[in-house]
DNA sequence: CCATTATTGTTAAATTTCTAACAATCTTAC
DNA sequence: GTAAGATTGTTAGAAATTTAACAATAATGG
């Protein structure tokens, strides 16, 4: 099954995997999609299924080897390069993104904080320097960050994404509330925060 | 279309349409599908297909009334009834949550901030005073909020969603690295900010 | 070393989701 | 007031996703 593309909800399916093999460390050697199934609340088929897109990860009549299949599953997301991101806007989502234990443990490296508030500029965050958003361009095109996040207000979203562009970044996870959409070869993935609180408010007002 | 269940993945995209409908306020009186779908990236059968499963919101010949459908869309997602709602941790995220400022705008209303370091007890964050997570559950069964916010390191997770759960809270949004499930009538949204940069990760690695 | 059991990867079927097509009907223009 | 044009809601067909089934094969236990 290598030939074939791989579909973006099984691409998105594989953090989940990498998670709970990592959960799974140390407490047992090896896993059957069955059991795996249970402790995800999804169908042994879909998990069988998901991973042959990648490989053939499992042994008949063993199951899956839980370290094997961290490493393997952490190298497909590229968690052993160590990758560099920055943050542009250094409000209160942008200082708690750079405090996140959770990205650090992945093995994602903040390397650049930015904003255009002269009264934050030169001050630190989680041990980065906020560095002031007129020297982003270079920066990019010299320290070669992979992905930049983005938590500036709204307006201040069209001309970073064209700066992002320009820099030659090479994808972004937007938090604003502003949807963006760069080109072919950027992925982007906007994500709404009110959306699922929204959701859930529907969800709320419409059981049973 | 009216008895039908309706789709959780049309459920999701509710909220979008509600903000892109908030954009073309007062900017335009009418929109038809056609138009919507190039501001939406997605075809104007998927926005027509969707709204139906709420009612018929359009006209033909003319479109859809903007302020009315963002109205009818708003009351569909409880934005009318200025929902209250709860923050669990008071850490860098719970924080810019509580100063997230399109949640107020939606409607929601803070109204409780637990932690449970005696330190941060009683300081104040977006003009909600911090309290003691031991007064969680006695809180929720006085003020009777719809949704907590959880934010809270991982190994607290299981004790606090015992308290909601017995608290009688309606529904969760979950940021802790721990997928969490109460019962089949509390709708939790598990929200894993790494699984969104893995994936992205995952695409840059295996570009073309 | 053989039989039994477990469990995979894959193929096929079922289900869900999305898109296209079109009759119904409203608006607009004359 | 009527004809032409626009656009909906809905139905049917296409595509994508999920689940089920099963042959292939490794592990386990006598």
């Amino acid at each position: 099954m290598n030939k074939k593309i791989i579909p973006e909800v099984v691409i998105e399916r594989l953090p989940k995997y990498y998670r709970y093999f990592g959960n799974l460390l140390g407490q047992k050697e090896k896993v059957s999609s069955k059991e795996l199934s249970e402790i995800l609340r999804c169908s042994a088929s879909q998990i069988r299924h998901d991973l042959s897109y990648f490989g053939e990860f499992g042994l008949q009549g063993y199951g899956y080897n839980v370290e094997d299949l961290y490493n393997k599953i952490g190298k497909l997301l590229g968690v052993d390069k160590k990758q560099k991101f920055i943050i542009i806007g250094a409000g209160s989502l942008g200082k708690a993104i750079a405090n996140y234990p959770v990205f650090k443990e992945m093995g994602f490296r903040l390397i650049g904080l930015f904003d255009n508030n002269p009264e934050k500029i030169g001050s630190e965050i989680a041990g980065s320097k906020i560095s002031d958003v007129n020297e982003l361009e270079i920066f990019i095109k010299k320290k070669q960050p992979c992905i930049a996040i983005l938590t500036t207000p709204i307006n201040a979203v069209p001309s970073i994404a064209g700066i992002l562009k320009e820099g030659g970044i090479k994808a972004i996870m937007n938090f604003t509330p502003m949807d963006l959409h760069l080109s072919e070869d950027i992925p982007v993935k906007n994500i709404h925060l009110t959306d699922k609180i929204l959701s859930l408010s529907y969800v709320i007002k419409n059981k049973i």
